[in-house]
DNA sequence: TTCTGACATAGATCAAAACCTATTAAAAAC
DNA sequence: GTTTTTAATAGGTTTTGATCTATGTCAGAA
């Protein structure tokens, strides 16, 4: 520990220590001065502080050659060290100002896991010196590490409350009726929700937060749909209407490939989607690394291009 | 090499570092300053210094709790580093300061190695920690090593000359007649030159110093022995005397066990012992360490003890 | 809402560090 | 013995460091 802090350390200077090394290191006092663009009177003085600090005399004179005392010979192992030290220290800085070598850490809500890791996969292809780590967890765990300021920004489905942070709507995350390409319904235009009554519905278990909000809005209209499968995850919903096993609500976001493949269409029925969003967020007073505010500014590109599906 | 100063040398100072340790520690500046007995507003400015310095964030205040960005972090490691490695220095120059853990080096002249590895045990002895290391060579090679100051001190048969170093005679080195004890000259008084006439002696070689100068003084007093031995080495004469074979002039801090133990004497001759001297010597400007002056200190003692056999 | 805890800011003082120029001192080289 | 090289000393200026008190701000706790 250093706990114990040293008299050099009080009574030195970093500058006096840059000097000692320089003439520890050209074995002269003018050298060093000449290389320091100092005269030769100032690291002199500078010397003479420094021995002072250490109470002790850290070169010796003979002749015309000046050499490292006992004292100095230890001192001068010691600050090399520092002096070089800090040198990397300052390496290390510059590359986490300029991105190279910095690391991002964010965590997500799981339901944001189907589209955050293509865009860092991107982000790491860009900047592949860039550590990402990537946490996935519920909502109640990602309140719990905003508390602890454990990573530099999250993911949410809603805006966070009561903490302190700084969040913003960054994407859209549209709930839309979804089936298989060969339903019967697929292509239908101007459906209303009384034309899905009677469908088969695939439906999350209860609890998850698509479901609820869904079920909020079926109430609202009056709407009671006939469900044949609840099934838990959003994959295996996804594997459900793969083989057209009925029509499902869920977030279009995640099943966008295989929308976009044409294997899965929206239906076109009034008053959906549905829209959510997701939020960005981090605490207030966070000082956000360049590297993550460049894959912040890839996540709002990639919210953006997603909500082109929400019209 | 440690060539390149970092800007964090250039701008940031030790206090500066000491003081971020410190909160970086605790996480808190408000600890932070208790525990160096400062105000919370002086330490909030040197972190603000510090943080120019690096150009770069290095706490992030999120509610009531102070974190490292991870700038901070790397340069709390380093810091860390730096803090303790001063404080190790500083550990081992005071070891040297207050002895322990010092070296002392010294050079003497083949002719002195009888008497001074004595000292120097003795000196081990009384400080185990202190680690000493002596050089033999003859005069030349001192000369040599002296110009280029590889040792703290040296011990010489002639005080240096046209060499820039502080000189002192330290202890005598007698020459004088040696006989073994049931010689037939052993004991007796007031004995002159005249009184060795055809007594046998032992020599040393032709060109040992002792030699050429106990030949002046022969020459002098018109005196001329009857040399029935000449031979090489220290260390052969004595086993010469000891065997009774005859009368040698020899330095008689050599042979200063023998004479001891009473198996050898020392002749009274008028005018004699010749006095030589040892001459201990280190270049000017040289700052000794205490152990060598601690030591310096004993050979000098046992040169006064010496001494005593010369009257 | 108010109170409290924790850091930031402002303004000021004092000491010291970091330099410089000019000169002195000492030893080595010529 | 004079010159050259190299460091020390003296004396002075300017900058900046280190620290204080008093006050402001802001988020969390009561």
């Amino acid at each position: 520990m250093s706990e114990k802090i040293s008299q050099i350390a009080r009574h030195a200077t970093l500058r006096q220590l840059q000097v000692f090394e320089a003439i520890a290191h050209h074995n002269s006092f003018t050298k060093a001065a000449e290389a320091l663009h100092l005269t030769q009177p100032t690291v002199s003085m500078q010397v003479k502080k420094l021995s002072e600090a250490i109470e002790m005399p850290i070169f010796e004179q003979i002749g015309r050659q000046v050499y490292l005392t006992e004292a100095g010979e230890i001192l001068y192992e010691t600050v090399k060290g520092i002096l070089d030290s800090l040198v990397e220290a300052e390496e290390r800085i510059n590359r986490i100002k300029g991105f190279a070598g910095g690391r991002v850490k964010l965590s997500v809500v799981s339901t944001a896991q189907y589209f955050v890791p293509k865009v860092i996969h991107e982000f790491m292809e860009q900047h592949p010196e860039v550590n990402v780590a990537m946490q996935v967890g519920n909502k109640e765990r990602l309140v719990s590490r905003i508390q602890q300021n454990k990573d530099d920004f999250y993911i949410l489905g809603v805006p966070p409350e009561g903490l302190n942070v700084e969040s913003e709507r960054f994407a859209e995350n549209p709930i839309g009726f979804v089936v298989n390409a060969r339903h019967r319904l697929a292509g239908k235009k101007g459906l209303s929700l009384h034309d899905l009554k009677g469908e088969s519905f695939l439906m999350r278990e209860k609890g998850s937060g698509i479901r609820s909000h869904i079920e909020q809005v079926f109430q609202r209209e009056g709407f009671e749909p006939e469900v044949k499968m609840v099934l838990g995850g959003n994959e295996a919903i996804r594997l459900g209407l793969l083989q057209n096993l009925g029509v499902s609500v869920a977030s279009l976001p995640t099943l966008l490939d295989d929308i976009e493949r044409g294997d899965l269409v929206v239906l076109d029925v009034e008053g959906f989607p549905v829209m959510r969003h997701w939020y960005l967020a981090y605490p207030k007073g966070k000082s956000l690394s360049i590297a993550s505010e460049r894959l912040i500014e890839l996540l709002k590109l990639e919210g953006e291009r997603l909500s082109l599906y929400s019209i």
